[in-house]
DNA sequence: ACAAACTTTCATTTCTTTCTGAAACTTCTA
DNA sequence: TAGAAGTTTCAGAAAGAAATGAAAGTTTGT
């Protein structure tokens, strides 16, 4: 063997590939569908908007499964939908913006997740009202604390949620003096 | 019907039951074991450490399921093995301190999925270093600027993660106010 | 050193989620 | 208004994740 440290040098495309696929796999590891991560992320890297066929190609899945998941996507509000004049096919296009993206996936977090949760933890705590022994106790005690606690970072994930990137980096710099 | 809002009343185990059984679908959702999930829900509201046996007819699972969540929960520090005296069998309890809970999985989820997401953003910008044109000039701003927002966000967690519970609150109102 | 008590492992089965591909549906153009 | 172009749906297939249960492995007490 040489010392020389092999630089492999691979292809923009070959690299892209890679990228995809693994953050599909991050995807998946956090409840999203590691196609709609795919996409997504291929969306993300490429200059033009790209079409229902085209992401179909690129990513080697059938129509089917590429329909269903930019639909999903643009329900998210993460990709957008173009329409080219002259053109009938629809082209779909991503939100680049990182903070966008992150106040887009925190809401929708929110809503769907720690929404219900509360409502679960103040329904649990409203049943066991009236309800007395130390296993009454324990158990509406330890929901009080947990309904404390996630309440307490609702807040501050919809105070978040309000504020644009300047302002976020501001508030950041205090957070991490 | 009456006007009266009916008022159902449920025995506590009933309660608990309904409690353990969603906050297992919300682990799902997030990508977490629901049985584990849900030995942890249970564990949590309970008094006393249970041991293998109580958690399989508490649940209703297998011996081996019980056995592995109980384990993983050991590995991620959400729950502590108990050794009564005068017992062979061990007994399991659970973290119930929530910011404590919140720190654990904090790390956890920093370690498994930001730092690897890090590095794959790290890589696919030296690799595209060289690379000229605008599909090579897209894809490295967009990773770039991924991993300027992760990595931010990665010191931000980094940050909370040193805090206890007290400070944590005094930087929480300076945020909310 | 035996056996009872308990813990761990793992091949197989079961359950859940995701994907495919073809058919149905809609919209546009001539 | 026929048919070409494009979109949507969905039943069945495939893949992936989690659970079972029985057997193997350990530890403890006598």
């Amino acid at each position: 063997m040489n010392g020389e440290h092999q630089n492999t040098t691979r292809s923009l495309d070959e690299i892209k590939d890679d990228f995809i696929a693994q953050w599909g796999a991050f995807g998946s590891q956090w409840g999203i569908n590691r196609t709609m991560a795919q996409i997504h992320a291929l969306l993300m890297v490429v200059p033009d908007a790209m079409n229902t066929d085209e992401v179909m190609d690129n990513l080697t899945i059938s129509r089917g499964n590429a329909h269903t998941n930019l639909k999903e996507l643009v329900n998210w509000g993460l990709v957008r939908i173009i329409v080219k004049k002259g053109e009938r096919k629809e082209y779909f296009e991503a939100e680049k913006d990182v903070w966008r993206i992150f106040i887009i996936i925190l809401r929708e977090r929110q809503r769907r997740e720690i929404d219900p949760a509360l409502e679960l933890l103040r329904n649990c705590q409203d049943e066991t009202k009236g309800l007395h022994g130390i296993g009454a106790e324990t158990f509406r005690n330890q929901v009080k604390e947990l309904e404390t606690f996630v309440s307490f970072a609702r807040n501050v994930g919809g105070k978040v949620d309000k504020l644009s990137y300047g302002p976020a980096m501001k508030l950041a710099a205090k957070v991490l003096g």
